[in-house]
DNA sequence: CAGCGGACGTTACAACATATCATTGATGGA
DNA sequence: TCCATCAATGATATGTTGTAACGTCCGCTG
């Protein structure tokens, strides 16, 4: 586990692995839902990603670790539980999912896709996001849910001068 | 035709009906590709919604419009042309599309995505979008298309009342 | 006319998402 | 104990969004 103190002065808690989990659980439970088998295992599922996954991506990596075909069905419930608990974050642009690392904070993000390797890095700037927020008051319109995401290139494929097309998994 | 002057100090013309189709043919001329009658009849479909479209959504308006079935697969080409020449805009949040009101002027642009009607508007706002882009750079990203959409509910959704589902068309 | 390239048609399929109803298992009250 | 109930999950089907592969048509140009 670690800390890190970012660009606006606040305090995250950075999870991975074992960490991550736990943090999650907790949070789950915080809210009033159980931390079932099933939910773990597509938790750790998504966590075991390094990039955005697709419901079915779980779907086919929580059947392959019990053993037994788990329906798309099942892994949008709680998908759609776990964005509602904060504890997953959905990626509009890449109809995918990604674990939050700090699911006791819950904040506007936005997500860095790249367009080479698929892989997403979250960054959290509160100025920026209460700008949108501000921009769409100012439009007399009643903002819920920021959607902040850039396609582009990461600083890897960038070096690597890697094309569009992304690798597997 | 109509003028009008926004926030940034930038002219933009907003096109609405024949004007709207003029404008889109010029700029799609200009960028060196034809105006033929499919693609017309997409542009004016699309522009005849007052929601964003999805692919089938104008498949069938198409369709309907010269008594005969379009595939998916001829409007995807064209809408992914459109948005390619900046005729049309795609809404990711919603994975439909909308026509750009004003063709020849390329820029980032947020749009408020109201979940009780489903109308989309779009407003600019450079400083914001800039803003957004340096966060990327910051990040050593290269950053290519911001995606910055806020889902929430409009001025006259809010005045009403009204609950989540959009009504249709 | 032959050859070429762009636009569109046709068919099939892949990927993403939801609807509906059945089953299971835990809990609590009569 | 027995049963009612409820949350979670399973099973099945279907709806929606997006691509792939290949064929045809047509206008242009040598």
């Amino acid at each position: 586990m670690g800390m890190a103190r970012n660009a606006h002065d606040h305090v995250h808690e950075m999870h991975r692995g074992a960490s991550l989990e736990h943090a999650a659980r907790e949070s789950l439970e915080k809210a009033g839902e159980q931390w079932t088998e099933m939910r773990a295992a597509v938790f750790t599922a998504l966590a075991g990603f390094s990039r955005p996954a697709s419901a079915y991506d779980i779907a086919e990596a929580v059947g392959a670790a019990r053993g037994r075909r788990v329906a798309a069905n099942s892994i949008y419930r709680i998908l759609d539980l776990f964005v509602a608990s904060n504890l997953a974050l959905r990626v509009e642009s890449a109809n995918a999912y990604v674990a939050n690392t700090h699911p006791g904070c819950r904040h506007d993000c936005i997500f860095l896709v790249c367009d080479s390797c698929g892989q997403v890095t979250h960054i959290d700037d509160e100025h920026l996001s209460n700008g949108v927020r501000a921009a769409a008051e100012k439009a007399r319109f009643a903002p819920v849910r920021p959607v902040i995401e850039v396609r582009g290139r990461c600083a890897n494929c960038v070096a690597k001068g890697e094309q569009s097309p992304p690798p597997q998994a």
